[in-house]
DNA sequence: GTCTATAACCGGATAGAC
DNA sequence: GTCTATCCGGTTATAGAC
């Protein structure tokens, strides 16, 4: 799960282990840059000023990180990384579906508050169907794998029963609707971002009801007929 | 509706009427631009070559176009335009809710066809919660609020009935499910999108179904909790 | 108000030496 | 792996012509 990067980083700081030259280097761009955006913003830091902050050429740089979006790739799969802990812990306590979804919603929410205006950038870098930024994309399949995994979490360790069909399909259906939720965030102007945590809460509720009431016998048809839709375009995509 | 610029250039094709000077060149420049574009892609096509092959100086075409972003709003406005074009004819032929629906959207999708490397460009920007293109912005409400327009507009001819409190979103939630197919084409990269194709097709029937199915008085609370949902984001927003 | 011509600025990206 | 020098293209500035 964990990239090579940051399991080497981790190993410095926690065992000594020396990290190669190149590795230190890598870090110390990345935490710079990082820091750089959080303060100034995205845009008006200069991948000249991050190297000279950090002490070293420009083109050491662009060694270490293909592009400027590359850096925001980095700061993603830490976030990815920070999502797996903090909602392991919620995990384990909450029982029932809606209290694992309002756990785990909350906990994402609040990893991502402090990157809210940085998060408008990195979506739209995100959303360019070329950039392998792009959760879409082939190159981050792992990632959404491991996203989708989360959401299955979720679903495995509540006491609801849905029907199997359903219940193969539901973590990526959670997924996509975690997606709306953050797609609704980075658009979110109010204070902390009131509005998303308002919508997060009502349409968990929402979905609670909505998978209950679709696992219902009468409902089998529809149910049957957006399932066979999911998995046609997979094999289609294929 | 129509932009200024579109329609003066319309009745220079169409009765003659001189254009002023400045709207020649403006007109002159976005054809080039566009034509470039669909060429060579977005990237590649630079300001300086647009001048150039439209035989104006660099400088005149920041005259007429803020920065390299505005020729996108440009050919943004004139697809809008081409959708309300084309769809009329449909609206006038079809009359149930399924048949209006789906000629609307077969007919946004062959307009948007031939720019389909390019529009991942323009929902690259348009993604960014910044931007002015951005379809969420206050400052493309009124384009919005058109595109919205147009699907109340499936919704009224049609024979369908629905609970009033349900025919007041239907519009809005209609305009969102075409933003979700739009989003799905971008990123589908199948011979001629044929996949959004598939997909448009079969979604077209569950929507209708759906909103045959939550029009039944059993699946008044749910409806109605959604719709509050609806009401009070808006209510929040202002 | 509409445009030309030209030069400069800025920042992302690259080449090639060491 | 790191440096210096350079390229490239979006953007801005200026000064002047019609």
């Amino acid at each position: 799960m964990r990239k090579k990067t940051l399991h080497r980083k981790a190993l410095t700081i926690e065992s000594g282990e020396a990290a190669s030259k190149g590795e230190q280097t890598r870090s110390l761009i990345l935490e710079t840059a990082l820091e750089m955006f959080g303060e100034r913003g995205y845009e008006e830091t200069t991948m000249r000023a991050i190297a000279e902050k950090a002490g070293i050429a420009q083109g050491a740089t662009y060694y270490h990180f293909r592009s400027k979006e590359h850096l925001i790739q980095a700061y993603y799969e830490r976030m990815h990384e920070l999502h797996q802990e903090s909602c392991a812990e919620v995990l384990k306590k909450e029982r029932t579906l809606k209290g694992r979804l309002f756990g785990v919603m909350s906990q994402i929410l609040d990893n991502m508050e402090p990157y809210h205006q940085f998060a408008g950038i990195l979506f739209k870098t995100a959303a360019d169907p070329q950039s392998p930024l792009n959760p879409f994309s082939p190159e981050s399949e792992p990632a959404r794998r491991a996203s989708v995994e989360l959401f299955a979490e979720v679903l495995k360790g509540a006491r609801t029963k849905m029907p199997p069909d359903l219940e193969a399909e539901a973590p990526m259906l959670l997924w996509l609707y975690h997606m709306g939720i953050v797609l609704f965030w980075i658009h979110d102007s109010s204070p902390k971002q009131r509005r998303t945590r308002r919508l997060m809460e009502r349409t968990v509720e929402i979905v609670v009801r909505l998978i209950q009431l679709v696992s219902l016998p009468p409902m089998s048809p529809l149910r049957k007929s957006v399932l066979r839709l999911l998995t046609d375009l997979r094999e289609e995509a294929s």
